[in-house]
DNA sequence: ACCTGAACACCGTTCAAGT
DNA sequence: ACCTGAACACCGTTCAAGT
């Protein structure tokens, strides 16, 4: 990482090279603490030199995104729509781990960046492809984005902490605080409940992996069974 | 308005009404123009008073989610689980509504505040006297707060725009630029089919509370359907 | 003891002065 | 023409000086 840092610097500055430090910044040490001031240091270059390549801090969130959506696996055209949506899906979840950063800022977006419209519409399209009418591929989409609490999922979830989530510590005891428990005691039972990995039964942690299947899979098999109804909101 | 800054400049100072000024200045500035210095100045106080009340901005942002989410209607008990699910979601979707800022400032909290707590702990409640297992109802929590894709579903929306997203003008055109229908042209496809409102057939403009009632459904029938099958993760 | 102005360490970005 | 330092208009928060 030292000398990475020294290669950047020896480097010519270019629009990529910007992108790709700033990407690397957020990933390191959190989006919140990414300020064109301190990229330009890890760049060793002035502040301004950064608006040569980038018209503004908004503008260089943008590139950010677009360099993290496209690390995610083209779709692989498969007979089964199923499998494709699937295993894209999937690559789309292991990208947005190997950047915690960046759902949150695709979220508070307001417009759509381009790599996001080609990710959707190829989306789009393997579901037609799959024999959905236009109709319900629409729903299906706005399904597919929809989060049903506002609230995130990883509520006692370590790994958006430190910034980076690597697979540092081997299961983090997810401790449920006392306290806590008595107040909530059904969060405390599910919690308690969730050991699909080993066998332990408290304070497990959970699986988020299958969490997130498991929520995929209830989707997909709820529109597939649609589909093959021929259902239609018209 | 201007009155009610009256109002609330001669009251004196407390936790409840910088909170409440706080609410209403995100709601209608949007949260990126709220800083404690023009929460105070709108308060017609200095912005060092404020922090008697508070202990710095992240605790003021959590005063303000919690006073949010204290707008989600309580549970009712019902004999049909589906029923009290579906009805408090519905009305958590309003509130988040009517406080555009709040899903975002939500989710990127890293832990989750009394409230928020309160509130899951009375939906797995209620998935309890349902008939749901601890472990089933695990899963479903996490399916719910889930998001297949990480990216908004109101990728052609106005509404979040302006701040304020009341229901001001009349179904907004929606355009979707011809460029941009012809490099993504599924998206432009079913941009074009989403004409659930009336009998349009191009640049509808989706009836956003219809898609939310799609999903919801979509979930609900199939974690229902698990339910029934006695479906386990052991 | 309480309140509060000035100050500190930051921001993103403009702009004019240097080459 | 290009580059860049200083400057501007902001931040959140500390701290010491006032009452």
């Amino acid at each position: 990482m030292a000398e990475q840092a020294e290669t950047l610097r020896r480097a010519p500055l270019s629009r990529d090279r910007v992108l790709r430090a700033a990407v690397a910044l957020a990933d390191e040490a959190g989006i919140e603490s990414l300020s064109m001031r301190k990229l330009a240091q890890e760049l060793g270059v002035v502040p301004m030199a950064l608006y040569k390549h980038v018209s503004n801090k908004d503008e260089l969130l943008d590139g950010m995104i677009d360099a993290v959506v496209g690390e995610i696996e083209p779709l692989v055209p498969d007979a089964d729509w199923k499998r494709a949506l699937r295993r894209r899906i999937l690559s789309a979840r292991q990208v947005l781990l190997r950047h915690p950063w960046a759902a949150l800022a695709i979220e508070s977006k307001l417009d759509a960046t381009p790599a996001i419209l080609d990710y959707l519409n190829a989306m789009v399209g393997a579901l037609r492809d799959g024999g959905f009418s236009t109709d319900l591929a629409h729903h299906v989409m706005h399904a597919m984005g929809s989060r049903m609490m506002g609230f995130s999922q990883e509520l006692f979830d370590t790994s958006r902490r430190a910034g980076r989530s690597g697979p540092a510590d081997p299961a983090p005891p997810a401790t449920f605080p006392a306290e806590a428990a008595a107040r909530f005691p059904h969060l405390a039972a599910i919690a308690g409940a969730a050991s699909h990995d080993d066998a332990s039964v408290v304070g497990e942690g959970c699986d988020d992996q299958f969490e997130f299947e498991f929520a995929l899979d209830l989707l997909l098999d709820g529109i597939d069974r649609l589909r093959a109804q021929g259902w239609s909101s018209r």
